[in-house]
RNA sequence: CGGGGUGUAGCUCAGACUGGUAGAGCGCACCGUUCGGGACGGUGAGGCCGGAGGUUCAAAUCCUCUCACCCCGACCA
């Protein structure tokens, strides 16, 4: 293989097709004999487990205790909010039957549930059921319970991680007694999402509401982190909602207040899913493969041994072994250093190259030159595949988790280059509009458009008209202007700052 | 659910119009050369051609039915 690049198509060639070609170079995970579902494999799980760490450990900081609630939901508790239901309702997979019976060699559903159980699209409701009987007075709350779990919406269009009809997620539900603490708690997790996501997952997000047309069913108000994939597309990578009583008041969670009179508690929900590793894949990969942000890397360093004669073997291995155990002395945001010896029998470029693909921050190449220098040759995935350094090894030890950071740092701050310089804040009216997000080539669309900052009249019913550029408003974000300007879409005179794109 | 398409080796596909002993590349196994390096040569394993029925001396190929998947729409974290 002559290619210059390990991935092929590049981004630019076709960019949906180059996200298949990384999940599959990279070994994340593949498609599985359900439709929509995927095999989440060890290097995707391997950083979903950090994402779930990290994420929790910030989860419980803030008061939160992890719970577990059923995957079955009785229909008639999903019935109880409208709005909820409407929204849902298209998507769910429902269980009718229990028990199988063999009948001329097939096996049959036998036995009819009296009540059909609807498989959890989310949660809202059965968790409800169980604050309603947790919840009597004020002293119960602030309730603030998450859960980690598998949900599932059945899907028309899968898409590894970004869209399949069973997903990985959190999903934080509390409870409160006034609006205002309840609002807060929305706004505290809204701001974890986004410190979670630009420290640990080096991407950057635009935090903001959602119009009322975006909003979660049966929220009062949702809020969303935005980020922008390399195609200029919108990923909507965490929300939060504030539900009001809505919920409350359909589960029948009540409490008496301090004055002693019974009101409905305020709720919150809140998730993150396997959607980030899309996220992830898409922001910081390149056209060689994954790279995988040093803070959720399964292994923060792959130690490749090279082997160029065989009786050199054992003296390689040994220095290998030696090399692993100096380098987990060091931490790295906190935790020991992860360091993984590929000892596959298999040729040394090959291996490199595999390395490479999966995104590894650091690979670490020893042979019998560097045992005799007492060094290794240090390769960067933030660098050129042939950008090689040769470190000592006491050097290395100092430098090591300081060079996990700049690989960490560079990623954050090539992505927040990416989304600014994509992010418009010249276009006028609807016309301009039209013109950003309309490609040169409309048969084979190249990557075009991007984020769109633009005055919003707020105006539900116009917001239709943005469907014809396939575009929405992603969020209004929380960081206005404040200044006035005419509306993009309508023209109208209008007060507030919006994000317009294409999304995922 | 509307429109289009495809099912042949682990993967990507050719063969089908015009029926006659099942093919290629990659991957895999073994041997040799090479190797601080995504190598090369050789040998080999691996498929009752999505399923059922039909036409025929003969079906991957033609016909009927069926199942599954993919793409474009509607829907979406």
């Amino acid at each position: 293989m002559a290619s210059e690049n390990a991935i092929s198509p590049t981004r630019s060639e076709d960019y949906p097709e180059w996200y298949q070609q990384v999940v599959r170079a990279a070994d994340l995970a593949e498609t599985s004999a359900v439709r929509g579902c995927m095999v989440i494999k060890p290097w995707g799980y391997g950083i979903w487990e950090n994402i779930q760490r990290k994420l929790d450990n910030r989860i419980k900081e803030t008061g939160h205790q992890n719970a577990y609630f059923p995957l079955f939901i009785p229909l008639s508790f999903f019935e109880k909010e409208a709005e909820h239901v409407e929204g849902f309702a298209k998507e769910c997979a429902v269980v009718t039957h229990h028990r199988l019976e063999q009948k001329e060699g097939r096996l049959i559903p036998a036995a009819p549930l009296e009540e059909p159980l609807v498989v959890r699209p989310t949660s809202e409701t059965i968790i409800g059921a169980s604050f309603a009987k947790w919840i009597q007075s004020y002293r119960d709350l602030p309730l603030l319970i998450n859960q980690w779990a598998n949900v599932v919406r059945w899907e028309m269009r899968p898409r590894v991680f970004l869209r399949t009809a069973e997903f990985l997620w959190q999903e934080g539900h509390t409870a409160h007694a006034t609006r205002e603490e309840a609002l807060r708690e929305t706004m505290l997790m809204h701001e974890v999402y986004r410190e979670f996501m630009e420290e640990v997952l080096a991407m950057p997000v635009i935090p903001g509401e959602k119009t009322a047309g975006e909003r979660f069913p049966g929220a009062v108000s949702t809020f969303s982190v935005e980020a922008m994939m390399q195609d200029r597309k919108a990923l909507q990578a965490g929300t939060s909602h504030y539900l009001g009583q809505n919920f409350a008041k359909s589960s029948d969670i009540k409490f008496v207040n301090e004055a002693g009179d019974f009101d409905f508690v305020h709720t919150t929900s809140w998730g993150v899913s396997t959607r980030l590793i899309g996220g992830v894949i898409m922001t910081h990969g390149d056209d060689d493969g994954l790279k995988v942000p040093p803070k959720v890397a399964p292994y923060h360093v792959v130690i490749l041994p090279v082997i160029p004669k065989p009786e050199a073997a054992g003296e390689v291995r040994e220095y290998a072994e030696k090399l692993r155990e100096m380098l987990r002395e060091s931490s790295f945001d906190g935790e020991r250093l992860s360091v993984h010896i590929d000892n596959r029998d298999m040729r040394g470029g090959e291996k490199n190259w595999e390395w490479i693909k999966k995104g590894a921050p650091i690979r670490l190449e020893v042979g019998p030159r560097d045992i005799k220098s007492e060094s290794a040759m240090l390769y960067r995935r933030d660098k050129g595949h042939k950008d090689k350094a040769s470190v000592n090894l006491n050097e290395l030890k100092n430098r090591i988790a300081g060079v996990l950071s700049e690989i960490q740092a560079n990623y954050l701050d090539t992505a927040r280059q990416y989304l600014k310089q994509h992010t418009s804040t010249e276009i006028r009216n609807f016309d301009e509009l039209k013109s950003y997000f309309t490609p040169k080539k409309l048969e084979k669309p190249e990557i075009h458009g991007g984020f769109v900052l633009g005055k919003w009249c707020n105006d539900q019913a116009e917001e239709k008209r943005l469907n014809d550029l396939k575009i929405t408003i992603r969020c209004l974000p929380l960081q206005q202007s404040g200044t006035s300007g005419k509306c993009i879409v309508t023209g109208r005179e209008a007060t507030v700052d919006a994000i317009f794109a294409k999304a995922y």
